[in-house]
Parts: C-alpha cells; structure tokens; sequence
DNA sequence: GCCAATACCTTGTAACGCGAGGTATAATGC
DNA sequence: GCATTATACCTCGCGTTACAAGGTATTGGC
C-alpha cells in the first residue's frame, strides 16, 4: 500500500533537489537561489515548495539533515543518503523516459 | 483576472493533443490509443484525462469539434483552430525552455 | 445471445505546486 | 541607535490537475 501513485508529471522539484544535493551538502534558502539561477529563471521554486518537498524526503529517508552554525547563521543542511541516490536514479530516469516519449511525439517520429 | 496560473509543470496532455490533432483531425477515443502507441506505453493518459481536456480546449477556442458517422461509429472529430495552432506553439516553446532548464541542472552545468 | 471492443461522458478524490503569511536573526543604511 | 533589507526557517489553505472508476450506447465477432 505504501505505493506512489501520483500523477505522471510530478516530482519534477524533488528530482531538482536530489540532484543539486548530490554534489554538495545544502539548506533550504540555498536550493531556492540554486534553481532560479542554474535554470536561468526558467524555474523559480518558492519556499513554499522546497521546505515540504525537504521534509518528505526526509521522512523517507532520502535525505539526512544536520544543523549548523556558520558565519553566525543557523541552517540546516541536507545530505543525500544511499536510499536517496538510488530515489535520483529512479526519477532521472523516469524523468529522461518521459521527456524522451514526449519528445517523439511532438517531433512526429514514424510510428509503428 | 482570466488569467492563467496553473503550476509549472501542467498542460502536457493538452500539448500532445493538440500537437497530434495538428496532424489530422481525431477523436477522442483515437487520442488515448495514439498517445499510448506513440510513446510506446511510456504514457499513458486514459480518458478520464481526454476527454475533459478535449472539452476545455473546445470552449477555449483552440479545437473545433464536428460530428462524424465513419464505420457505423459515431464519432466526434477534432480540428486545430488558429488560436489552438497559436497556444501549441506557446505550449511547446515553454516545453522546450522548461525541459532545457531542467536538463542543465542534471547534467551539472558550470553556472555564472 | 453474449462478450469484447469502440466511443462517448461525468463525478469525486487526492496531491501537487504555490502564494501568502508568520517568526527570528544578521547585516546594511542612515 | 534605528529602520530596512537580506537571510533562513516554517506552515496553512487554495486551486488545478490528472486520474480511476463508473456509467451509457453501439457495433462486431463467435
């Protein structure tokens, strides 16, 4: 029962967030700056969606966070788990399956 | 305020139909099963999603609909409008700049 | 005559993204 | 010293959306 049944769009912040995270230990103010100024402003995540998306994958377990202290601000940094490596993998591959079908589709490729 | 403020991820269904239906007219019915052949199962958009969609994009103007008897099947074609041919194109240049985005986060481009 | 396939449709639900708001502290400007 | 802005965290409630499930009717195969 503990199946993920959403909707076949969804997940696009939480594959965002994993991937950012891998390469480096980071809070939540700071994947909020990360993604608006990687993708250039195509993509502009508020708060309001990276701290829940932060919690839940915390609660899963594909996410570790620690609290820390550093240049007199208080954040709370995240780190990828193992559990939370092969959660990216999944979803980049979903993600990379569906942009490709999606992609075939709006280029008109020959169909069988 | 008509305006349009739906979530960044939203509006791939009514990309896909209205890019299919760019093609030749279609019902439906034919919609569901292009959608799920053409991405080789990939997606799968049933017509709890089809049919809704079809009819919003009908009273939007993008879509016109006509009633056909093909087969002894009564069916309900339908054709891309200059306005649905203008929103595809927009639906599809923001496809394009979303996934672009998204891309360049996964693949870890060097950012400014 | 029966079942599967074709073809249309609507209802209810859940979740997802998001704006808006709220708190607290540090830095900056005046 | 005081006010404003930036940093940093958080939650509540709303609207859309995708979707499964169910409902109707007709046609074709066996």
């Amino acid at each position: 029962m503990a199946e993920n049944n959403s909707n076949f769009m969804s997940g696009v912040p939480e594959l965002l967030i994993l991937r950012l995270v891998r390469e480096k230990e980071m809070y939540g103010y700071e994947l909020v700056q990360a993604i608006r100024e990687r993708s250039r402003d195509a993509i502009a995540l508020g708060e309001g969606v990276i701290y829940p998306v932060l919690h839940a994958l915390e609660r899963d377990g594909a996410l570790s966070s620690s609290r820390k202290t550093v240049n007199g601000r208080s954040r709370v940094y995240y780190a990828l788990t193992a559990a939370g490596a092969q959660r990216l993998d999944d979803l980049a591959g979903n993600w990379s399956r569906l942009t490709d079908a999606i992609q075939s589709i709006l280029i008109g490729v020959q169909h069988a």
